[in-house]
DNA sequence: ACAAAACCTACAAATATTATAGAGTAAATG
DNA sequence: CATTTACTCTATAATATTTGTAGGTTTTGT
């Protein structure tokens, strides 16, 4: 399941595509408007930021604005930035790999076939679909 | 990402499942094997033979065994069991469904119907491949 | 100068996961 | 029939992760 952190990222997106006309966009209204925790949220925008989704100007009058264009920004991005993996098996994570410590030897390992077959398939999804998909559906 | 119990789940079935014809197992032949906690592993067990997988001796001679075939047990049965929701999404969910609280609507909600694909193609892999072609791979 | 708002680091609280303990119950066996 | 083996059940402890808070610093517009 997604956590908290990632919902509330995709809304804060969701938020700022939609005012992307309005320029820089305080964190104070988009906590308010969704009932997130100002600085829980904060957080969450200094982590887009780092990633290069988000732009932000300081001081009176700032706030944060997208600087890609949504249909840039893959959903498969957001959820790993803020969840980690994709993958159900730490040893078919494409960005976040590593062995499985209990499996003996991976070529062995019957899950690990299986789990990279629903890796691809999540992902297939997941890559294609973007920040613009979400804002047209609401 | 899948959690210990469920990991610790599919060793174990893999395990009955290679040792069908000695009748019941231990669980301390299972730990030892693979390396899990004695009583948790146990606790585990007791949850699969709940739900109908398994089946258990007492006393002397006892363990538990496979009551079913490996190919009438779908990876996605196991996964619920203790991991729950296959979903990303609580809205999405078939078994373990919950609304959304932060969303507004969940017709206006522009995750769901994305998620709701996600899970689609994940059940379609997840509900299709069994135990069975886990124990042909090791 | 002042107020608004991002930036940053650390910490606290809540929740979930993983693991352990110990007292029952049932069955086999000598 | 006593003993040993092994499942059953419930509660609790330890650990890790997620969620949320606190408080100060820096930047910017007026």
């Amino acid at each position: 399941m997604l956590s908290k952190k990632t919902k509330y990222a995709f809304h804060a997106l969701t938020y700022l595509g939609k005012h992307k006309d309005q320029g820089a966009v305080p964190i104070q209204e988009i906590s308010t408007h969704h009932n997130i925790s100002h600085k829980f949220l904060e957080n969450i925008l200094l982590e887009l930021k780092k990633a290069g989704l988000l732009g932000s100007k300081k001081g009176k009058g700032g706030g944060y604005y997208l600087i890609k264009l949504p249909n840039e920004i893959p959903l498969s991005k957001v959820i790993r930035l803020l969840d980690g993996p994709i993958a159900l098996l730490p040893c078919v994570s494409l960005n976040y790999y590593e062995p499985c410590e209990e499996c003996a030897s991976q070529e062995k390992c019957g899950l690990n076939m299986v789990m990279a077959e629903v890796r691809d398939e999540t992902l297939k999804i997941l890559e294609m679909k973007t920040l613009q998909d979400i804002l047209e559906r609401e």
